[in-house]
DNA sequence: TGTTTTCGTTAGAAGTTATAACGCTCGGCT
DNA sequence: AGCCGAGCGTTATAACTTCTAACGAAAACA
């Protein structure tokens, strides 16, 4: 009856729990796996059981319906984004460096960067913890854009938009980054994102060029060559 | 027998090609509104054809399955786009007005946008009239970025990209862009995209800025303030 | 007036998510 | 050691979905 708060911590105590966990990942692996073939959308709880040697309504020991496993698949795909970004800060990386990790979490995985970036439901809320990681993320590009600093200031008579996000800076929570550097956070998000979102949905096939190439020379830019 | 043909031109002759293209537009027409409120996964086939008063099956005559439905809608899309565009181009608009007659056909209907640069189902092969109109659309784009020309490269040293463009402009079809403005017309397209597309997919709410001011921020670079 | 094409129907198969109720098994506690 | 309850996996079932097949009716055509 006591000590019913299970899933909080990912060290388990009990044998139980230990199972229940193992069982968890095993589930994702799966939804994983189908994700990247057949995408998101046609991801079946039916199949993964079936895969696993279970029956159907057995996943829903572990995960209350199929929204709520993708909603965990999405966590952990934050996660890991977080992670390599934050790898990537450890090991000295700059603006570049970063771009370049993101670019290969992208293409490691190209449905996993969908799915944490690609078309939502309507109606979806990303729960806390995500909105949490998230800031992870920003903060780590953050630091990179008040490092590069004043170097790559390409951009002029941005005040407007300056002023703007001075205004409006709560997203950034307390990271103490000038203006312009909250704007060079937004611009490279948004221009890595534009690039890397049209050639993992296949918008650039048939067309010849090199993405890569592409996705290079806006790097150069945002990082002042 | 003879004159089997249907569905080739849109002004029908006989009066059950009439009728047929009247159910037809009217079940598009339901197809929209519950993309619009419940995103193109959610769009099911027997919830419209109950808003019609028909009996399931019987939307089986004028569409062989979902997917070609959903294609038909990708494909108007983007027709509507390419309209936008054309007008915009008639209009004597220059690169600045096409963008922002971008973004206000992807507020006009968010989940239109999404369908068409949104998350494809993995094997999703548009077919060939739809890239067609892709080419439409791409060259008004080139044109654009022809006429901007020289006024607004800020980004130096591209040439290895400007080369590698040479090389592999197939998708230019035989438009008389200069390297320069294939480059360019890749980036406008890259960059908007990239704010439009967080914008919608919901990235930016709670975030608390104004993702106009940032659009606009970008077009401002891309057309040379 | 017949004939043929087309349309909408119901019936049904094969899926899906999700709930309910039933045992069995394993783990913790006495 | 032994019990006993919590948790797990099962089958059955409901309510969906897409999509096919077969039938009847209505409309267009000759």
């Amino acid at each position: 009856m006591a000590e019913t708060n299970a899933e909080n911590t990912g060290n388990a105590t009990t044998p139980r729990e230990r199972y229940r966990a193992q069982v968890r990942e095993e589930i994702k692996k799966h939804a994983w796996e189908q994700i990247a073939t057949a995408g998101a959308s046609a991801l079946s709880l039916n199949a993964i059981a079936k895969q696993m040697g279970l029956s159907g309504p057995a996943l829903y020991r572990y995960f209350a319906n199929r929204d709520q496993l993708i909603t965990e698949l999405v966590r952990d795909a934050y996660r890991s984004l977080a992670d390599a970004f934050l790898a990537s800060a450890r090991a000295d990386g700059d603006l570049a460096d970063l771009a370049h990790a993101l670019r290969r979490w992208a293409l490691d995985d190209p449905q996993r960067y969908l799915l944490v970036y690609g078309t939502p439901v309507p109606g979806y809320q990303a729960p806390e913890d995500t909105t949490g990681i998230a800031g992870e993320i920003m903060a780590v590009l953050l630091d990179a854009c008040t490092a590069a600093g004043a170097t790559t200031d390409d951009e002029r008579l941005d005040e407007r938009l300056d002023a703007h996000l001075a205004e409006h800076s709560a997203w950034a929570g307390d990271h103490p980054a000038p203006p312009s550097a909250l704007r060079h956070a937004l611009t490279v998000w948004t221009r890595l994102h534009g690039v890397l979102s049209l050639e993992l949905a296949g918008h650039f096939t048939g067309m010849g060029f090199d993405p890569a190439l592409l996705y290079a020379a806006e790097t150069a830019t945002l990082t002042g060559r």
